[in-house]
DNA sequence: CCTGAGTCATCAGTCCAGCTTATGTCCTCA
DNA sequence: TGAGGACATAAGCTGGACTGATGACTCAGG
């Protein structure tokens, strides 16, 4: 049942990573810090895991079968899944000498912040990151106390005290599970059905109620019903969209796995702009330098909101 | 230097995501099929090796500390492309007795076909699906005689004896790595400052190819300059651009995770229409029944060109 | 032809990570 | 106050993965 059974471990699809990219096993297996006779024997297991050849062997070096090409990519996406991870980690760890401090939401340092930390690493490998989450008040006060040198928020404004760049916009939209009647809808929703419908989402206070609430109240002063189910996180909020439990509102970066998957559905809405700024800040006439400023630059060549 | 000594392995993952999911350890353990005090020294040894608390026990049961939170969330990508591999491994396997034999071009097979075989388990966990990749004249083949029930194909025509609808768009983009000097234009690339560029391309005779030849050549009837270096894969297109060889044109498709890590930059291109069509196909009057159908339900529920 | 430098496979032996079983501690609730 | 649930600890076992040595094979060059 479980997966960790059927799926070859991190160490094999690495090193089925480097005998594609050097084409032979004894230097893959030197790359990795084992010996060949290790990785010989590793590439044999993974083979008889899956029932399927991936690696044609030869007295002149090995090159991938077809079958290993298509398994080759498919690693790709689970090593480059768990190098934003150890970026992450690492930043989490948090030592305190570290060169470049930085604060976030928790919906930008879930989602976003792992790829740049990881882009951040090829630019400047020397570069120890600490991470720290929280709401925008918690970022906020970090940056004005010193402890942090660059900032992230999600949300309409500024905090007082700091300065700040527009790097991307997040989208909240209006998913449910594909088994529910909105989901066959063709018209787009209306702001006031929008209102009127009982929805699943996270505590008053969150960045993302406030936003609907806003977006609901300036779109003719309208009010959102009485929520039908309030949850503490937006992975719980997920779980119970997917379920069936109802429609819910939720941040677009927090559900594309599950669009792509066809868990969630996306419902078009009209006249209602749920969208909300992602910025950078920093303590005003304190403009970002050294590695801070080459996280900035790294966030802002790609927009948050592709 | 080796990922996996940094990463936790993907059954510690999934027994993070379990105890996140069901508030305790010996829950957790249960569903895993392995005793509490296994998932308890596990959870241990994951905590020591990130150096951060994940998991706040309590004799109530387990909850996630905040760095628990993000640390899930990331874990929780890691496992998703392990889904995915699965289940394109399996379908690789490729029993005889499979339901559903898929005969599918590399780049579908490569970055659709995994989260479609996903989706399709939660929604018939029971059918066994086979997967055979190849070109589009090994596709027809295998559709025409009688080997494969559903086939997807990328390119311009549908190939002669079978029927097809479009599922998606793929779209082929000019990119560069970050370093070189279009990265840094303005305006948009001319369809023949990009003909009289050399650039990094697949053999002739590939689907990428034959697309950019035909794009250029009803834009004027330019033709492309001859190429910088003819690469056998896809990948090691990828990896030869990165590494600043060169510009190339290649897949969105194979792009994404370069593009997000600007280890990629896409350069826009004016007026050459660099897109083709992805067809599901079947032989003429054979449309698809039961589990072809529902794939290809899947497949069009989500257009590939997002 | 040999020979040396590559490749990969096989074998035997060691070692350790992770498992199980058994038990202890703490808290809560009846 | 005793039962039950949740987690931790301890002791012992086992299998998987590693190393190091060796052998088979191919190719290029004297």
């Amino acid at each position: 049942m479980p997966l960790a059974h059927r799926v070859p471990d991190l160490g094999a699809l690495e090193l089925l990573l480097a005998v594609a990219r050097l084409g032979s096993l004894g230097r893959a297996a030197k790359e990795l810090g084992i010996t060949q006779p290790a990785a010989s024997g590793r590439l044999r297991g993974m083979e008889r895991q899956l029932g399927v050849a991936l690696v044609e062997r030869s007295p002149r070096g090995s090159r991938l079968t077809d079958a290993g090409v298509l398994v080759t990519d498919w690693a790709r996406r689970i090593v480059e899944a768990a190098e934003a991870f150890d970026a992450g980690a690492q930043a989490l760890r948090g030592r305190r000498d570290a060169r470049l401090r930085v604060a976030a939401s928790m919906t930008i340092a879930e989602y976003l912040l792992p790829g740049w930390l990881v882009a951040l690493r090829t630019q400047r490998p020397d570069t120890a990151v600490s991470l720290l989450a929280g709401n925008s008040t918690a970022v906020a006060a970090r940056l004005l106390a010193g402890e942090a040198d660059l900032g992230f928020v999600e949300g309409l404004d500024v905090p007082p005290g700091l300065d700040g760049t527009v790097i991307g916009h997040d989208r909240l939209v209006v998913v449910t599970a594909p088994q529910h009647p909105w989901a066959r809808r063709r018209a787009p929703l209306s702001a006031g059905e929008l209102a009127a419908t009982p929805l699943i989402l996270r505590e008053r206070g969150s960045g993302t109620r406030q936003v609907l609430d806003a977006a609901l109240a300036a779109h003719g002063g309208l009010a959102a019903a009485e929520p039908l189910l309030e949850l503490a996180s937006t992975t719980a909020a997920k779980a119970a969209v997917v379920s069936g439990a109802g429609p819910s509102v939720i941040s677009e970066l927090a559900i594309g796995e599950e669009l792509a998957g066809r868990r969630l559905v996306e419902i078009p809405v009209a006249d209602v702009p749920l969208r909300r700024a992602l910025r950078a800040v920093w303590p005003t006439g304190h403009r970002p330098v050294g590695p801070a400023r080459d996280l900035l630059g790294l966030t802002r060549s790609r927009p948050a909101d592709a």
